[in-house]
DNA sequence: TTCTAGGGCTAGAAAATCTTGGGGTAATGT
DNA sequence: ACATTACCCCAAGATTTTCTAGCCCTAGAA
């Protein structure tokens, strides 16, 4: 007696990984940009998945796909087996590097705020190895490999700043701005994600004006221009308050708006091992910046 | 802003798996062998894990490996996350396919055993489709796709009936031996698995022959040559009965000899679905057969 | 109506994974 | 001492898996 390998295997690996995600999301679109491949292929990989199972796993509806009862029964089970690959891989990660942290910020903030403050983190704390990640959305700290999560939240574990709208530009440009209605004469910059910024502070004052301006991909750029006097910026508080220390930049109106987000801290929950405790412990008290 | 895809991925999943498989056998050549391909493949996956962790998961020597202090401190959660993995995997099955049975079993046990009583059991519950794979080592209940596993067992959760040994030929040849000396005279088939089992047998009555005799690779191959009176083969109670009683073969000796195992039934923990247990009940009760 | 979002499908491209074949080292057996 | 055996490493090439790119389709929204 000796047979071997037509042992009937288990499915592949990357296709629950895909049901999961997809079941998690009810949407195989969501689930494609969480995994950063198409939507084809996780339509694939599940596909392989319901072959291999041999029942459908989602109802396919021209405006999205809904979980099967077949689905919808696995489907916490699988969200939990993943939840603990995420912490088993977060928990290799970890020890094999103990002295690397990495940070994911939104990209203005990364630019703006943590980037920075790298200097003074890393003298601080040599031996650390610091790395940054931009990125539109929080990731998941459970799951995916980053220590510190730097974004804009309406509540966030820990608060560094208020976050608070406001016109500025350079002192030149602000001496031929008297009124918000002057705004109208000069270029307003914008983020193209953050568009709605200048229709947001301009109401709140009860106002509604046609501005015009360029607009950009990055923040940081804008800033940039700003800072070359290209135009005036809507600035956000905690990215363009070391510019307005400088006295590069400056608010030239008083009114400002809160939007109700904070610049928020968060980290894995349990305590953060010596090193990335001191380094939240620097990056919140802002004692030496 | 809009920034994408140079988001750090977390590992390879399959990596991921190898190393599961090789912390827990804390060797290549054992995970290979379950995962079903060769060591350099582990090795391969290993080393890529290795790369992405930065650190070394296991201290190779010659005469194997060993778990590093990094491999060892996360080799647990890994079982952990594999172990919830393969529930989860399992659950899919079950729920995918609720009218699919899947027995493993030892392929002697597979063709002598098993199959004889799948016409009745077709029979007996009709929609229940009923598969069979045979291989050498019981699976993993608990990760692997089956349902039932049937082997020879120390011990087991369900007997389904002693293991015993004794010589066994055609009713013809039987009448060639008289005493254990004559087995010198004719040629003694076995297994190549259970070469030992004329050795055992023999040693219990104390003695020490040298016995010939063609080896064959599945003990179903040697049954069906000691049918058709190519010698005497050392029979294996519950496999040979149906020919005993049949009248076929024949025991030229009375002395038999208890191996300390028994023909088990596994299954999964858990009350099994109903079409399930009725199997059960049909195999363990002989009532039927 | 036209657009947009979400999906399906397929062929070809890209990447991950596996096998093969050739080397080592130590423990074991002869 | 000298094979043998059991493990593991490495590199090259073959295979398999997985992904992307287009193109098509449907139903709601503009």
């Amino acid at each position: 007696m000796a047979v071997n390998p037509p042992r009937p295997k288990g499915p592949p690996l990357n296709a629950l990984r895909a049901f999961e995600a997809a079941a998690r999301l009810e949407s195989f679109t969501a689930a494609a940009d969480e995994l950063c491949v198409t939507q084809g292929a996780v339509a694939q990989q599940i596909k392989t998945l319901e072959a291999w199972a041999g029942a459908a796993l989602f109802e396919r509806k021209p405006q999205g796909v809904t979980l099967s009862a077949v689905g919808r029964q696995v489907c916490p089970a699988m969200v939990d087996a993943f939840d603990a690959l995420g912490r088993a891989t977060v928990a290799l990660q970890q020890v094999a590097s103990p002295h690397r942290v990495h940070i994911a910020a939104l990209p203005a903030i990364a630019q703006l705020w943590v980037s920075p403050r790298l200097p003074g983190l890393r003298a601080a704390l040599p031996g650390l190895e610091i790395s940054v990640t931009a990125m539109e959305h929080p990731p998941n700290l459970a799951r995916e490999p980053f220590d510190l999560a730097i974004f804009f939240e309406a509540e966030s574990a820990q608060t560094l700043a208020q976050d608070a709208i406001f016109p500025v530009c350079t002192p030149d440009l602000a001496r031929r701005l008297s009124s918000p209605e002057d705004l109208m004469q000069v270029p307003c910059l914008c983020d193209a994600v953050w568009e709605q910024d200048w229709a947001t502070w301009l109401s709140e004052q009860g106002l509604k004006l046609p501005l015009r301006g360029p607009v950009y991909s990055l923040y940081a750029l804008a800033v940039e221009e700003a800072l070359n006097g290209a135009g005036v910026l809507m600035g956000h508080a905690p990215l363009v308050r070391r510019y307005l220390e400088q006295g590069r930049l400056v608010a030239p109106f008083r009114h400002q708006v809160f939007t109700g987000k904070a610049l928020g801290l968060r980290h894995r929950g349990g305590r953060p091992r010596a090193e990335l405790a001191a380094l939240i412990g620097l990056l919140s008290g802002e004692s030496c910046f």
